[in-house]
DNA sequence: ATGGTACATGCAATTAATTGCAACTACATT
DNA sequence: AATGTAGTTGCAATTAATTGCATGTACCAT
């Protein structure tokens, strides 16, 4: 059974209708790995399909963010990205606002923090896909060093 | 020394300038408590000053976030709320993604994770005001029961 | 297969936020 | 106090994202 049939059936289970539009959408966001901007996303389609609207990308969007099948992340570059939440398995990313440089955080670290404001609290939060703006070391220590 | 001194000192020693404008919008963020939209603040300012732009009210709020006297925070309702820091000290949010209850994290938890992240990458987080999604323990309880 | 309906789409209009640019000004230096 | 300049402002234009609405369609139930 191709994943693509598991998503129709998430999207049908949950009262939502899976449209040629959507289709693509998903195919694009299948294919190009990474982070994608609704743009990017968009212009893939266009590519099949003249015809799609860009308020269609953001609205498909907008469910499968609700569905937790796409995270959905400002990564500091003016454009949200949007992620195939599979294609990596659970990550983060700490974004250096000196250099900008992008690197990845393991899930574990949140999956900790998750259970503590669960166990205490009682909610339970979505912790997908977080960008985490900070100093990288190399930034650190080139600015001590003046 | 006042605190809108303290300010206009921090803005002078970083090469910035305190301007009129800046000096009513810092007064806007300081009476204001909590949350306040970009627009509150644009609203406030302009019964001052009715020729200051959109714009510059934005730019400002970048500023003071650069130099992390604000919070820029998007808790979901559309409108990115900026916070004056040193308003309620740090804090968090959690924001149910069903009810849309919003209620405060104490710091603890994300200052535990960042000093974690510091130790083993040396990257260091800025952990100024988190909105973590999720569902509150009464929504899970509801949904549970069905 | 057909029909009814809740959901989705495309389009246009709107709102939120950003950016380029010429004119202006705060303020450090003299 | 006068000067030079880096940084700031207002305006207009642009871009990103959202929304209202009339039309269209997926798909469940028959
Ligand atoms: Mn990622
Ligand atoms: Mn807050
Ligand atoms: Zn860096
Ligand atoms: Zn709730």
């Amino acid at each position: 059974m191709s994943c693509e049939t598991d998503t129709v059936k998430v999207l049908r289970t949950t009262g939502h209708k899976a449209t040629p539009q959507r289709l693509m959408i998903l195919a694009a966001l299948r294919h190009g790995s990474g982070h994608l901007t609704a743009t990017e996303i968009f212009g893939e389609v266009q590519v099949e399909y003249p015809y799609v609207d860009i308020s269609t990308v953001y609205r498909t969007l907008g469910v499968l963010k609700e569905l937790r099948l796409v995270s959905e992340t400002d990564m500091g570059t003016g454009d949200t990205t949007y992620e195939w939440v599979q294609h990596q398995g659970r990550h983060h990313h700490l974004i250096c606002r000196n250099c900008d440089e992008v690197t990845s955080l393991d899930h574990q670290y949140l999956e900790d923090l998750g259970a503590e404001i669960m166990a205490e609290s009682g909610f339970k939060p979505d912790l997908d896909h977080f960008a985490i703006f900070g100093v990288c070391a190399r930034c650190r220590l080139e600015a001590e060093r003046n």
